[in-house]
RNA sequence: GGAGCGGUAGUUCAGUUGGUUAGAAUAUCGGCCUGUCACGCCGAGGGUCGCGGGUUCGAGUCCCGUCCGCUCCGCCA
């Protein structure tokens, strides 16, 4: 007998004998009677038991049974009387009358029930993560998951991409992420470093002729947790060869409208928008701005240059300095002064000194309008002239930012967010974003040197090797990030094909012909060898789908994802090993690792 | 490396100013019920209050340290 999913079965089925295999995931006892709920991952169907209809045996049998049992079990089909409605079970209102029962595996009581109406700490559930992915909302997420990969790959199989698989076990690379390395024990005290991105790879394919190339690709890096970040995520990894950026951003914006189309039923703006990093900045304080959020940064230095208050004329003069307004439409009545309070706390958090405001109550009465610390410092044209240039009006409250243009950026970013969210503004439910024009350099931390804001292997848009090296703070790189609702999904560039070129911004960064040759030789060779013009796009896939099912974290669309400390409490991953494997491998742990060095 | 929140029964949580034998719900086990469906009713068992130290006549509660989980900053070319 063909056993059936229990999702499958329906009145058509009445009269007839049917096997079903799952799990018993409730099961009720009422005077001569037993019910089970069978349940598999299509659907839910009941089994009743009665000892008058069938055999004391079987009944016995049933008796047994407890919750989370996998069985199968044959009966026929029948109606359910009248009055027996049940909100968990399917329409069709049909149950099984047991014949017969197999006990497929026990189940003893289970540290959680999936069906509990109760949270369960993410805890136990990554330690019983088996368990916690029998819920069907775990369920609907990995089919979703299957789903989405599918269309890309179908999507990218029509237009003539090959999938091609490169190495995980690979070369170190000094520069971006913290790697995570492997012991070599055929050369000892050399190491494999795990990919943070297949990069170089689908650049040598490139060189290689494999003109249309993508991977499902799992990368790694060796740096803390967020609930957006795991050290081990895949992405969609795609390369070309002689399109140019309005080509590959046509393929990967048509490839996410059709994601949203054909699983969400969400038609996306067409085309997306597109804004300069110089834009995002400037408006938003941040290179992926959430554009549900109608908020927008304003500047104001030019207003406040010549002021007294020096927290406003210092930063206004400083060339490396910001100031700018932030105006909340209606925070000022929404807005509880212990909120105010909260909101300069946590502008702290990005380096902000403080945080001044305007609440605006009657703007046209003056300054006796309006209410804040900071009135007494400024003239009243000044004021009048920020409350016109932020199109105040009563009832706002304007946020200010006054400092290095890197913090007040950031903090009011972050402001920005927060306020959104806490305010309920946001006006869409989804904001696609390309940003371009990205600046090739920046200056580090230190400011002692030049870094990739991509990375190394991003094409400048100045094809001119001396130009670009007169002034790399100016030139505009070929890249491109994609942004939904404030999450960077992606990003992408057109990559250097010229040796020379490639040459020069190794130079620019500070890594010099002989670094450059030992880290990156094999790339400069085969960059001599003949190197179509070529380019690409990462997608976050992760990020991608936790966007998609609406997932607060990124662990939920990962089966078997980390903790914080990049741990796995279901295996208890990383563990220990045994001296002989250390032995082998030529490793010699430290008595103690010292506690600056862990 | 830093900030914040949390850790009490299998699970989710409550626990007042430091004061009797640490509670509830649910789960588990036993009993009752012939149409329930987060069924219901009766009963039972179940605790290293994360761990270590300190203060105190007395600590789940206060202090110090530490571990674990989550959110964030740094970090993530």
């Amino acid at each position: 007998m063909r056993t059936h999913y229990c999702g499958e079965l329906n009145e058509s089925f009445i009269g007839k004998t049917v096997a079903v295999c799952g799990w018993v995931h409730y099961r009720r006892d009422l005077g001569g009677l037993i019910f089970l709920e069978i349940r598999d991952r299509s659907g839910l169907i009941q089994a009743v038991f009665s000892p008058q209809e069938q055999s004391k045996t079987l009944f016995t049998l049933a008796e047994q049974i407890r919750k989370e049992y996998v069985v199968q079990i044959q009966g026929e089909v029948r109606s359910r009387p009248e009055g027996t409605e049940n909100k968990r079970l399917p329409a069709g209102l049909i149950e099984l009358s047991v014949s017969a029962v197999d006990i497929l595996s026990k189940a003893e009581a289970l540290p959680f029930y999936p069906d509990e109406h109760q949270t369960i700490s993410e805890e136990i559930r990554l330690k019983y993560r088996y368990l916690d992915l029998r819920r069907p909302e775990m369920f609907n997420k990995f089919k979703f998951r299957h789903d989405a990969i599918r269309l890309m790959r179908n999507y990218l199989d029509a237009k003539d991409f090959l999938d091609i698989e490169t190495p995980i076990l690979t070369k170190a690379t000094p520069e971006g992420a913290r790697d995570y390395l492997v012991p070599s024990r055929t050369h000892p005290g050399t190491f494999f470093a795990l990919p943070q991105s297949p990069q170089l790879f689908k650049q040598l394919l490139m060189m290689s002729g494999m003109d249309r190339y993508y991977q499902v690709a799992r990368c790694f890096r060796d740096e803390d947790l967020r609930a957006d970040r795991q050290p081990e995520f895949t992405q969609l990894d795609i390369e070309t060869s002689f399109m140019d950026e309005e080509g590959i951003m046509l393929l990967i914006e048509q490839m996410i409208e059709k994601l949203f189309l054909e699983l969400l039923n969400v038609q996306l703006p067409s085309p997306f928008p597109r804004m300069s990093y110089a834009d995002a900045i400037r408006e938003f304080g941040i290179d992926r701005p959430d554009l549900r959020n109608p908020l927008r940064l304003v500047e104001i230095a030019d207003l406040v240059r010549d002021v007294e208050f020096k927290v406003f004329s210092g930063p206004a003069k400083d060339p490396e300095g910001r100031v700018a307004a932030l105006r909340i439409p209606g925070g000022g009545e929404r807005l509880t002064r212990k909120e105010i309070d909260d909101c300069t706390n946590f502008v702290g958090l990005y380096g902000a000194k403080g945080l001044a405001y305007i609440k605006v109550n009657q703007k046209e009465i003056g300054t006796e309008g309006l209410q804040s610390p900071i009135l007494k410092f400024l003239p009243e044209k000044v004021i009048s002239g920020i409350l016109e240039r932020t199109q105040a009006n009563n009832g706002d409250i304007i946020f200010f930012g006054a400092d290095k243009a890197k913090i007040v950026n950031d903090a009011l970013a972050a402001l920005r967010n927060k306020l959104g969210q806490d305010l309920d503004l946001l006006q869409s439910e989804w904001q696609p974003l390309w940003v371009v024009d990205f600046p090739m350099f920046e200056r580090d931390q230190q400011n002692t040197r030049w870094q990739a804001v991509h990375h190394p292997f991003t094409a400048p848009k100045e094809n001119n090797v001396a130009a670009l090296e007169a002034s790399p703070g100016h030139c505009t790189a070929k890249a491109y990030d994609i942004v939904m609702n404030g999450i960077e999904l992606g990003g992408g560039s057109i990559r250097i094909h010229s040796p020379e070129m490639q040459q020069a911004v190794f130079g620019l960064l500070g890594i010099t012909p002989i670094e450059a040759e030992e880290k990156f030789g094999f790339l400069l060779d085969a960059l001599k060898f003949g190197c179509p013009p070529h380019g690409g796009l990462a997608i976050g896939i992760d990020r991608l789908l936790m966007l998609m099912t609406g997932s607060s974290s990124i662990r939920d669309v990962i089966a078997f994802p980390k903790t914080q400390t990049a741990s796995c409490p279901l295996t208890s991953a990383p563990s220990e090993v045994s001296p002989a494997q250390l032995q082998e491998l030529g490793i010699r742990l430290r008595a103690e690792v010292p506690k600056a060095m862990s």
